[in-house]
DNA sequence: ACCTACCTGGCC
DNA sequence: GGCCAGGTAGGT
């Protein structure tokens, strides 16, 4: 399940290999994948893209696209500012995989958008439970449109400060669990590293947000900071279905404290570890380790 | 702030 | 053969 490194992974190979190639032919072949804008215009407006750049928001896959056409120099000349170019937008949901291969090589089961590189290769999209979905507009009129919605704080930007995840955990009266997940007030945790914050920060899921000490929100800020990076040092986490670019599994899997550990003994200190529903999600912690 | 639907592979 | 996993959207 990607989740921000799994994501990042993703969004830093793709960045390596994809920059500055150009789209030839888009061929889709599950169109409800497509949320915006219809999926002719979609397939249309690939192609003959070339791919300028590829960003993360939250959990989103961000690829900046451009036309061949001549300089517009008349149109910035006279706004000022540069029209608002498209962008490739992807959300993996639960299931999604991109790769990146030789065009010939046969493509995985459920694969549902293949694009032709001008290099010989396809970027794919594969997704078996089709909960990810595929988007193409200038972000602002896909976040003006309500197809993508609007983001909270990035956990590893400058902006999330200790002050900015107070600002987080006053804004709501529900458990920290389902704050942390709640993509509008933080962008990019879901259910594995939500659960290892919480273990790293010695704080219960279940816990109201309003009710954490400043020593807790201090400790859960840096914890969940020190997670992600760790994830992403190691690739993210292959639970079940992540594999990156290259179909090769993340390791961080082997370093989870908390996350599918109910019932089983807390690595730090032995007490058997809980397993309970939050926010609508399995959730385990150590009720000796964590209040 | 909560509930359910979406979707399918994997497991009992 | 039925249930579970869970990110997100949409409804109440």
């Amino acid at each position: 399940m990607p989740e921000l490194p799994e994501v990042e992974t993703v969004v830093r190979d793709l960045r390596a290999v994809i920059v500055g190639r150009r789209i030839t032919r888009a061929t889709l072949t599950q169109p409800s994948i497509v949320r915006y804008p219809d999926p002719e215009t979609f397939v249309r407006r690939l192609r003959g893209a070339r791919m300028d750049a590829v960003e993360r928001r939250g959990k989103y896959i961000l690829v900046a696209l451009s036309r061949a056409s001549a300089p517009a120099r008349s149109s910035a000349a006279a706004n000022g500012a540069p029209p608002p170019h498209d962008e490739l937008v992807v959300h993996l949901g639960m299931t999604g995989h991109l790769d990146v291969c030789d065009a010939a090589s046969p493509p995985r089961p459920h694969t549902h958008l293949r694009c032709r590189l001008d290099d010989g290769r396809e970027l794919r999209y594969a997704d078996a439970r089709r909960f990810g979905r595929l988007l193409l507009g200038p972000r602002e009129l896909l976040v003006e449109h309500r197809a993508i919605p609007r983001l909270g704080v990035e956990p590893l930007g400058d902006e999330f400060t200790i002050e900015a995840l107070d600002a987080v955990l006053k804004s709501t009266t529900r458990s920290v669990k389902a704050a942390l997940l709640d993509q509008s007030r933080v962008a990019g945790l879901g259910n594995i590293y939500v659960d290892e914050a919480c273990f790293l920060a010695g704080v219960r899921p279940t816990r109201r947000c309003t009710r954490l000490t400043a020593a807790e929100r201090r400790r859960l800020h840096a914890a969940i900071r020190a997670v992600l990076n760790a994830a992403i040092e190691n690739r993210g986490s292959t639970i079940d279905d992540y594999r990156d670019l290259w179909n090769a599994a993340g390791t961080y899997q082997e370093r989870l404290l908390a996350y599918g550990r109910g019932g089983l003994p807390c690595l730090r200190c032995g007490t058997t570890m809980r397993r309970t529903v939050v926010a609508g999600r399995g959730t385990a912690f150590c009720p000796s380790c964590q209040r």
